[in-house]
Order: C-alpha cells, then sequence, then structure tokens
DNA sequence: CTGTTAGCGCTTTCAG
DNA sequence: CTGAAAGCGCTAACAG
C-alpha cells in the first residue's frame, strides 16, 4: 500500500510535468540532478551513454527546464527587453522582427513592450522590466528621463538606444539624424523646383524634429512658409487624407509639395488629392517618410526617405551580442538615409 | 581602515544598483529582509513607519526587486506568454494591443514571439516560453501538433487559442467560424447580382480555409468555376496588384468579384484595377478582409469582413485573468463576424 | 566523467 | 507587527 501510494506521487503520474525537475529526470536515468544540468548545457562533458539515458527519461517525463530557477543560479536570464513606442506600427514591428530573430539564433528571448506616447509611464516599463533581469535592454528614442538613465546605468547590462542618434547615448546607440533627414527632403524639393511647400506630421517627438528642420530650410531657400498640419497621435491613411483636406481648406496652400511624416499619411494624402482631382505630382508633389513595404505599389509611387531598417535590426542585435560576448563596440551607429525617388515628387 | 574597507563595498557605493538586495534595504531601514518583502507585496501588513523608512531606503540605494527570485520562490511568473504568427502583420498586433494592456493593468507582462510561417519551429517556441514558467500562455490558432498539446497541458496553466474556434479547444478559445465567413461572403456577393468571382489568397491556413468555403458555396449558387491567385506567404499591398493582374492576364475572369483573404491585398487589388482603367465596384467589385483601420479611407471605401478585434483582447485577456483567479470560464467563444457593407462591392 | 557542496534573492509558513 | 527557518530548481566551483 505505502509502495503505491508512492507510485501514484512518482513523476510518472505527475499531471503537472511542469513540476518536474531534473532531480526526477536523474533518479530515471539513474544520475544526479549536476549530470542532467549538464548533460542539457555541457553535452560534451558527459558519457554518451549517460546522455542517452537521460535523454529518454526526459522524453518519458515530459521535463521541461526551468530558466527561471535557472537564471537565478546563474545571473544570466538570456532575456533581451526592448521598448517600442508602438507595436502596430510597422516601422517598429518590421525592425523588431528582425532583432528578434537574430537574438533568437543566438539563445535569447526578446521581452517586448509597447511604450504608447505616455512619457511618464516609461520609467514604470522600464522598472519593471529590469527586474526581470534581462541581460540587455533595448529603447527608442535618445530622450529618458534622469531617474530612467539612472536606473538603466545602474543595471549593469548593454542598453541599446535606436531610431536616433547622440553623441552621448546612455551606453550605445543606432540610428539616424532626423534633422539631417528634414534638411535634406526640403533641398531635395527646392531643387525639383517647387516654390512652395506644407507638411503633414504625426505628434511624434522626432516626427516634429524632422518638420521643424525641414520647414526652417525650406523657407531660408524659397522665402515661403511652410503650413503644418498636424495629424495628432498616429499616423494613418485616414489622418493623412484629413491633413491634406485642412491644408487645402485652410491655409492657402494649393500647389508645390508636401512633406508627411510617414508613408501612411503621405498615402492618405495621395488618395485625398485624388478625390479633388489634383494631380500627383503635376498639381501637387508627395514625400513620405519610411519606405514602407507598399511605397512603390501605389500610384502613383512614393517618394520617400529610407532608412535600413534590416540593418538597423542586425546591427542592433550585433551590439547587444558583441557587449554581450566582451567583445569591443563602437558606441553611436550613424545609419544614415537615403531620399527614395520614386514618382509622387 | 576594515571600516573604511567595509564602507567601499557597501550599498552607498555599489555602482552595479541591480545587485543591491533586499537584505541590503533592510540592513539600512533596520529591518530584516522578511520586513521588505512584505513593504512591497502587503504594505498594509507593515507599520507605517517602519514603512517610510524602508521607502526611503529603496529611494537611497535604487533597489529593483528580483523578479526571478521572486518567481522561484513564489512559482508565479507574473508573465504570460504570447504566440502569434507575425509581429508586421496589424491584425495580430492590434489584438496584442489591447492583451498586452488589459494584461499590464493586472500586474502581467507579456512574453510575445513571432511563430511564422514555420510550423515546425512552434513546438520549439512553445518550450522555449514554457521553460519561463508563464502563468498563462496564448497560441493563435487551433492546429498544433500532439507533442505541443501535451507539453501544454502538462504546463497546468490556462492556454488560450485565439482567432479560430473549435468544439475541442486545448483550454479555451476565442474566434470566430472561418468557413461560415467565406461562406457568408459567397451568399452576399450573389446576392448583389454577381454570376462571376475570383480570389486572392495568401498562404495562410485560416485564409485558405475562408477561401475554399467561398469557392464551394459560390460554385454552387452560381455554376461557375472561381479561379484562385495566390499571395504566398504574407498580404501586402504589392501582394495583391501581382495577383490581381494575374487574375486577368492568365484567367478568363473579366468581370464579378473578387474576395481577398486581407484588406491589404484587397487595397493592391483596387490600386491594380484602376491602373488598368476598370472601374470599381462597376466593372470588378472587391471585398477585403479584417478590417484594417485604412478600409474606410481608400476610395473606393473596401467592403470587408469585420471581426472585432477589440472584444477579442478584451475576451482573451479576461479569460486568462478569470482562469487564473479562478473564476468560473467559458472554454468556447465564438466572436462573430460581419459584412461591412461599404462601396467597393 | 560524475558527485558534493553552496548558494542565487526571494516568498512562505510558523513563532513570537 | 516583525523575525527565523526552510526552501523554490537550478548553476558553479571544487573534489574525486
Amino acid at each position: 500500500m505505502p509502495n503505491d501510494h508512492k507510485m501514484a506521487d512518482g513523476i510518472f503520474n505527475k499531471r503537472d510535468t511542469s513540476r518536474v525537475t531534473m532531480t526526477d529526470v536523474g533518479r530515471l536515468a539513474g544520475v544526479t540532478q549536476v549530470t542532467v544540468s549538464r548533460a542539457l548545457s555541457h553535452p560534451d562533458k558527459v558519457s554518451k551513454d549517460t546522455l542517452r539515458r537521460i535523454q529518454d527519461a526526459i522524453d518519458a517525463t515530459g521535463f521541461v527546464p526551468n530558466a527561471v530557477a535557472g537564471a537565478l543560479a546563474s545571473k544570466r536570464s538570456n532575456l533581451v527587453s526592448a521598448l517600442i513606442p508602438s507595436l502596430t506600427n510597422v516601422v517598429y514591428t518590421s525592425f523588431m522582427a528582425t532583432f528578434s530573430q537574430h537574438l533568437r539564433q543566438h539563445g535569447y528571448q526578446v521581452l517586448l513592450s509597447e511604450t504608447g506616447f505616455d512619457a511618464a509611464s516609461e520609467d514604470a516599463l522600464i522598472a519593471t522590466h529590469l527586474s526581470r533581469r534581462p541581460d540587455a535592454i533595448l529603447l527608442t528614442g535618445i530622450h529618458h528621463s534622469d531617474k530612467a538613465r539612472k536606473q538603466l546605468q545602474g543595471a549593469g547590462i548593454p542598453v541599446v538606444e535606436i531610431w536616433d542618434i547622440t553623441d552621448d547615448p546612455i551606453d550605445i546607440c543606432v540610428g539616424f539624424n532626423h534633422h539631417a533627414a528634414g534638411r535634406a527632403v526640403a533641398e531635395y524639393l527646392k531643387a525639383k523646383g517647387h516654390a512652395f511647400a506644407a507638411t503633414i506630421t504625426a505628434d511624434d517627438e522626432r516626427a516634429l524634429r524632422r518638420q521643424s528642420a525641414f520647414a526652417e530650410r525650406f523657407t531660408a531657400l524659397s522665402q515661403s512658409a511652410v503650413p503644418d498640419a498636424n495629424t495628432g497621435g498616429t499616423a494613418s491613411i485616414g489622418a493623412g487624407r484629413e491633413a491634406m483636406a485642412h491644408l487645402i481648406d485652410h491655409s492657402d496652400f494649393r500647389k508645390g509639395a508636401v512633406f508627411c511624416s510617414s508613408d501612411l499619411s503621405a498615402h492618405g494624402a495621395i488618395i485625398e488629392l485624388h478625390t479633388r482631382g489634383y494631380k500627383v505630382p503635376q498639381d501637387i508633389a508627395v514625400v513620405g517618410f519610411g519606405d514602407q513595404d507598399f511605397a512603390g505599389d501605389i500610384d502613383p509611387a512614393l517618394t520617400t526617405v529610407a532608412v535600413d531598417r534590416l540593418q538597423l535590426g542586425h546591427l542592433a542585435a550585433n551590439s547587444v551580442l558583441d557587449k554581450l560576448a566582451g567583445r569591443p563596440t563602437k558606441s553611436v551607429h550613424d545609419l544614415g538615409f537615403k531620399i527614395l525617388t520614386r514618382l509622387s515628387a
């Protein structure tokens, strides 16, 4: 009877296989728990025969290692935290897809969160992430509160800031100069012969920086003011249409070029212009930002500012991996940008 | 001298504040580590005065609790795993945004991964996630390998399958019937008087199920075959254009209606049709799927199949929370769908 | 190649 | 209200 009871509590009858431990596996394979641990992390240090018996025991029990315990003991979580402004903006998620995939190949998992527009909540989110003891952390943008900077520095892990650039990163930054991008578009449009310009901008700190650089430069070159239509929080086709409509109805902008802070709003602007009978680019030219996958597929194909997001993903991931491996790393990576000339401007 | 040395190693000089422990905080506040733990998780069980001293010590040291140790000791990670097919598909990420936000308000963090199209790798990904001992896990779709099902059941945690529906979920499922959706669109288009139809479908198991239900039903109603153009892996505007071009160039489909597996490909189809001089919906009508945010903003506004993603997010999150709290929960939630009639069909 | 011994930094009883 | 003791399941030296 007592034996039967033991059996009922034994590993074969654990309905909850997540509670199977290395000790259980070891017992079944006739070795200690430590050998099981070794078999999993340093298989070369365990004999072929033992390895096989352990593998059998793992299969029989459905053992799934407990990474929480592993992380606590080893002080390495194999977790990389990532904070992006929005989960639904392809510009950020396509970067994340590359970044995660790259890191996954090296055994790291990415803990991804959306920071949203509430800058105040970033601090709390950072603290929550740090409590998981990630091996590295990635942030979007270069503006963070003093408290956040302090916490991040205190964490003693690699910190990567992306999508913008500064001489004074917390640790590493990889991105490009938004001011220079806005300026470059102004010069491009002026060179194309446009005497008037307007902007359509989302409520995003980096977009606003591009816009102001654009307006400043274009005004300097053409002596004409640059009206702006703000789309509010998130760029979208609908917001772009509305902004374009607003520009036409409520400013004296009738011909020239529009610089949009996103390909989405640019697409919306084009739709609105077509609906109203304007020809793009003959009557009004449109420039987007981001080179999203559809930019070349709309009509007319969209002229836009391209940043190599694939390279951004790889560089960010490699910077993390290099730092983690103790290899020397550059702390500032300027990716640059490129104006992709298509038909819309 | 020995004292000085102690100071140099003391908590005030730890550059690495992530190594400040509750013991350090307690020492500074004149209490033991246990009291610090209590102050954080059950503040009501600690005296006002002690609480204040502990709070001061936390501020002074920059202490960030170690959730890894906490999870190991308490067997609760406050982590919820989520696996979605793609990080760049708004249909999934907009759901995730709602889901995470909702869970975050209840103290859970979401560990998000992209499964991609490689069905085989899902198993490995599930195992990796389970090793973090999440308190619950969310999967997209209802088709998982036997091995995966076994592991998931063994984990002894709530499992939510979304975006599809079945009588036999692993635990909980919340979604809608894809077959019924395809069928409903066929009936809608037939009722609109269309005698011919075609489909544009991405390489996605659920999209294919909608397509075959559509084709079967439409053929039954109209006695005419339904040609399909497959866009391959991911739906996009570009893929939609190509597929539409292919349909016109390589099938005898010239008039009628096209049912697309995504609003993106539908948008692409419309652009291609306009480019070729066809009028939508007079010459060819177009129906999308998903009701993405731009659907009403393109020209003509897109008729599409809408699923309430917001409700999906809330229901999925609430199911998890209910289950975790031991409240009774329904295991199958059918969200249904709705054909949104706009101008394109 | 395998085992022993110590923790990792918390939470959870159980005492006082 | 506070403390002492006992782990959670693993990894990291160190022996053998």
